[in-house]
DNA sequence: GTATATAGTTAAGGAAACTTAAATAATCAA
DNA sequence: TTGATTATTTAAGTTTCCTTAACTATATAC
């Protein structure tokens, strides 16, 4: 269990160093336009996860879903997300993101890997062949572990 | 430039598959807690980075020096910071973070990092020590991409 | 020494994100 | 069909974050 030690050492390593980097490029980027931090986390469920409810937003982001109701509401009329009835249960909304919300999101990501392409360049060809391929790996799993949470939950 | 491509690709994939769920987790973290959101910003702030003036912390956010004096005094009030002169400079305060700010942090980065354990039994003994190289690798570069741009902006 | 710039605070007020409580309307269980 | 549950909304009010404007105190430039 010594390598199940060390891949864990480096992996935190490696989130610690890159995580803040991030989530305060993210910061900035909301702070620079008129959407706030809440309603990031919503169009990112949305962009990442598809349609739901107004109580699945809620959940997600554990408020009530009084307070969801209003979030949505104020997105709606920015044009960031639609919302239409569920035909098969008339209680609820299905709400979907809209090209403007998922242009918002999609150029934040873009932003934000701007240093990806600078950091890139910095390593040596063999370097790069490992890293690439040990990434992928990563990459397949942590999908992997993800959709079976998911599953799980449903 | 093939390989700086793939080796993008790789990282976009990464960060993509697994920065949401960690944004996502320290959001729940700090919901739980009596922590805000721009708190935690300054409170990852000193821990990373170490003690500051209240400008830096405005600086770091975008946010105006009053906004910032404010927090942090709300801040001091919850035993979160340390507030003192700078003996150099009378005008201006040493920030720094306390035992409890440190904790909160930390307990944040184990809490959010218990996944990681998890994923860690997923791999191979093969996989384990090539992607621990790799990961090894990236970290080092990212840090010292980090400082670079810290002190070119100093 | 006087003027100017810098670091921080205080006050007043606005906008946003919440909350609880009460209401509506559709579904489900009997 | 009646009663209970579920999904969402609306209203009223609180808290937090943020702004601008005015102020204090120290440092710096001349």
């Amino acid at each position: 269990m010594t390598d199940s030690l060390q891949i864990k050492t480096a992996l935190r390593g490696w989130m610690e160093a890159v995580m803040n980097r991030s989530m305060h490029d993210w910061m900035h980027y909301v702070k620079a336009s008129n959407i706030s931090m809440p309603q990031l986390q919503v169009l990112m469920r949305l962009f990442y996860r598809g349609a739901c409810g107004v109580s699945d937003v809620s959940e997600d982001m554990s408020i009530t879903n009084a307070a969801a109701s209003q979030m949505v509401d104020k997105m709606f009329q920015q044009g960031l997300l639609d919302r239409v009835e569920d035909p098969i249960d008339r209680r609820a909304k299905q709400l979907t993101i809209t090209k403007k919300g998922r242009e918002f999101v999609a150029d934040g990501i873009e932003q934000r890997y701007l240093w990806i392409n600078e950091f890139s360049e910095m390593f040596t060809d063999d370097e790069r062949e490992s890293i690439a391929k040990a990434l992928t790996i990563l990459t397949e799993k942590a999908i992997a572990m993800q959709q079976v949470a998911q599953r799980s939950k449903a």
